[in-house]
DNA sequence: GCTTTACCCGACAAAAATAGTCGGACTAAT
DNA sequence: ATTAGTCCGACTATTTTTGTCGGGTAAAGC
């Protein structure tokens, strides 16, 4: 699992179109407009979000697409591994032709790590993301108008010092 | 926070240097030569992460490095972010100059799932990883000496379908 | 002191991934 | 028929990754 630009957007477009849901379908103009992506990237994206089906798509005037389920049952995870057409990058290809002992005990320990990131985002469903955020928009508001500071609105989770620009 | 193959030459990286550590310390070449990583790559990585203090050198015959404290204290959030330099890709950096109301909602949707992975990542140390795999060698070396197959003994966390081959 | 072994550093270059363009299909509603 | 949209492949530019090269500097051992 990488975790990229790429993975950003597709989850930016997938929350814009949870975000937007209605009886129309979302076409992907909108998006490109709102989120400001470039209509022919959106299109690679949603051609493999398509592809490994978390959307639906209708063509004609009036199309778009459609989120495939209910945004309860589509993970980060899912999204991100969609865009992603995983590259084996690891070099020996998990069929254990690894050579020395020493490499594959090094690689194996990436493993871990790599199935604990993704575990952790297969738990973290879109409409997770969208309640979290709806809980924030109205505590916001609410700080707004009490004393008007608190400029950055970010879930603070451990008390780190990172600056909470990019993923 | 990115998540690239940099960031896995990184951990990789550390975690030898964890393994390897004794009164010496250890030199870039042994970590090339067992990691399979260039050396003038790891130069540049280690520059990073000496800067961050994540290690220290000893230059000289003989030298090398070594981490900078225990194990137990240098969370992989830290590697990843030490060789990462952090380019601000949001657009809006963080000082509120985003345009449309739109816009910024689905950006700080995206903040909030960085700082979610980047505290899972702050939760994990280079101890926890080494020993996550200690359990595992014991375990995968039991298996192999009663029926000698499971191939891959690798951490199941959710019951996902992911090949385990790429983070 | 000299040599050797390492770290250090910047500039450069190849390769890959990302991001975006273009032109042309096809589909369905108006 | 026209039009608004998805679809699709090929092509290109930009950026990032990955690695090379050449030369420094510090310290140990002779």
């Amino acid at each position: 699992m990488r975790l990229t630009t790429k993975g950003r957007y597709a989850v930016t477009a997938m929350l814009d179109l949870a975000l937007h849901s209605s009886d129309q379908p979302v076409s992907l103009a909108d998006i490109s407009g709102r989120q400001d992506i470039s209509l022919s990237y959106l299109e690679q994206l949603f051609s493999k979000l398509r592809r490994n089906s978390l959307v639906s798509s209708v063509r004609g005037p009036g199309g778009g697409y459609r989120l495939s389920r209910g945004g309860h049952d589509i993970f980060v995870a899912q999204i991100i591994d969609a865009v992603n057409d995983t590259v084996d990058a690891t070099g020996c290809g998990g069929t254990a032709d690894c050579q020395q002992g020493e490499v594959c005990l090094t690689h194996y320990l990436w493993c871990d790590l790599s199935d604990q990131i993704h575990g952790f985002l297969s738990g973290i469903s879109l409409s997770d993301l969208l309640e979290k955020r709806e809980v924030q928009t109205i505590a916001a508001r609410q700080d707004a108008r009490s004393h008007k500071s608190h400029s950055l609105p970010v879930t603070e989770i451990k008390g780190d010092t990172l600056p909470v620009t990019e993923i």
